[in-house]
Order: structure tokens, then sequence, then C-alpha cells
DNA sequence: TCCAGGTTGTAAAAATCTTGTAAAAGCCGT
DNA sequence: ACGGCTTTTACAAGATTTTTACAACCTGGA
């Protein structure tokens, strides 16, 4: 199964690849981003999280989401905030930072520019 | 029937070549390296090896699949643990090590390098 | 603006869960 | 019954997940 989020970050399982370097995700935190990311562009709200990939009721006390989250961004690497945004107060947001396919470049006129 | 795993490693029947290295596998113990070589590159979850080599029906407690795979990478030798790996909370994943094929080096210039 | 109260961020410890391994026990065909 | 293969058992070793405790932050109302 590959998840595809934009031309610099796909999913395949737990490993991940971002910007052409790869990182392994563990189970947890690989639920959480698929969460997020197949709702890419809505706020998924905490609740709504915790009952999905933990299965936890509202009402239960804990701070595991936002340790994960953390992981999560710190394993993305320096734009790790960019794609998991805070909406304070509801929950979190995954968003694309940039277009889902690759801009072509096929021109050789590309290459040409600046030689 | 033959695989090709990769310019190192070949399977026929229950007989393993590993660099030129022959080796004999048992029944089960094939079976296991086939379900994992024919999806090389893909993880594959315990429970669908534990389904498609067992019959086992999720849920089932047992640990012989760890010992298979332990007993498989101490057959292939000093890279078991590199052929077979182990993705947490998931499965595991068989991976080539070197091309499919070997690089051919066939015009005799290659050999007058540095001749 | 500033404060109070709730919310999120974070590091580190504690708890839980998964996998590795050796050795014993079980099973099956001869 | 014997020998080889497979499975279970029982821990050891390792990795992940959750909790804890506190710091930092945001927001609405005085």
């Amino acid at each position: 199964m590959t998840i595809f989020l934009d031309d610099h970050l796909s999913i395949d399982w737990t490993t991940v690849r971002v910007d052409d370097q790869k990182l392994i995700l563990t189970r947890k935190e690989f639920e959480l981003l698929a969460m997020l990311s197949q709702n890419e562009g809505e706020t998924m709200p905490r609740t709504v999280l915790l009952e999905t990939v933990w299965g936890y009721r509202s009402g239960t006390r804990t701070r595991t989401l936002d340790v994960h989250i953390r992981r999560l961004r710190r394993k993305l690497g320096q734009f790790g905030e960019d794609y998991i945004q805070t909406i304070f107060g509801v929950g979190y947001r995954f968003v694309r930072l940039r277009p889902a396919r690759p801009l072509q470049l096929s021109s050789p006129a590309a290459f040409a520019i600046g030689a």
C-alpha cells in the first residue's frame, strides 16, 4: 500500500519518503499520519483522532496524541510544523506543501538556462 | 521452478543458492521464503504470512513464524538479516541486496583499464 | 493591556507490547 | 521406535506507547 501525499512525500507501510529521504515510522505514527493525510486540508478534531486511531471515547484524559504529533513532526524534518498544523482548541490539520504531481521540465531548453 | 532473487541468490524448489553455495531448506522454510521473495520489496504482515503459509486465522497466538524466520536468516548466512527485514509491529520484508542480473563487462576494453 | 484558565509542547520515566532465541515437546512418516 | 521437522514454551532483549510533570502558549474578559 502506497499513499502519495505530494511530490515530496509518500508512504509505504511504515516507510515514508520525504524529499528522497526515507524514514521509518512506528505503527501508531503511521496510523496517525495516514489518518491526517487521507483527510488532507481538513481539520481533524482531537476527539476524532483519539477515537479512530486509539479507540478512546471522548473524555479520556491523555497526552499521547500530542506526543505522537511531536514525534511525527520531528521525523518529517524541517517542514514538520508546516505539514501538520495545530488548530488551537480543535485538533490538527495536514496540508500539502507542494503540488500533488511534480512539474515536468522535459524541454531541453530548461537545461540550457544559464549555460 | 527457479526464482532469481538477485545475482547472489536463487531458489530452485527446496534448494537455495547463495553466492555459489547451495543450501537445503525444509518445506516450511521454503514456503515462507517463497512467499516473502515473491513479494520482494513489500512488507508482508504477520497475519498474511500466518494465513497463507500456515492457514492460521488471525488471533492465533504462536511463535512459529518467528522461529522459521530465524532459521531462514541463519541459513542465508551473513546477510540473512539484510535479506529479511523486520517491520516492527507489522511483519517482514524481503529485499534484494544487489541487482537482479549481474553487470555485463563484456568489452575487452573494460579489462584493459589500468593495464 | 494583563491576567486567569484552559490548551498544547516537551523530555524523560514507566508501562506495555513485540520480537529474538534456545531448548523442550510434539508430530509424522518410515 | 527413530529421526527429522515443526511447534510450543519460557524468558531475554528490544522497541514502542503511554503517562507524568512541568513549561510554554493562546484566548477572552476585566
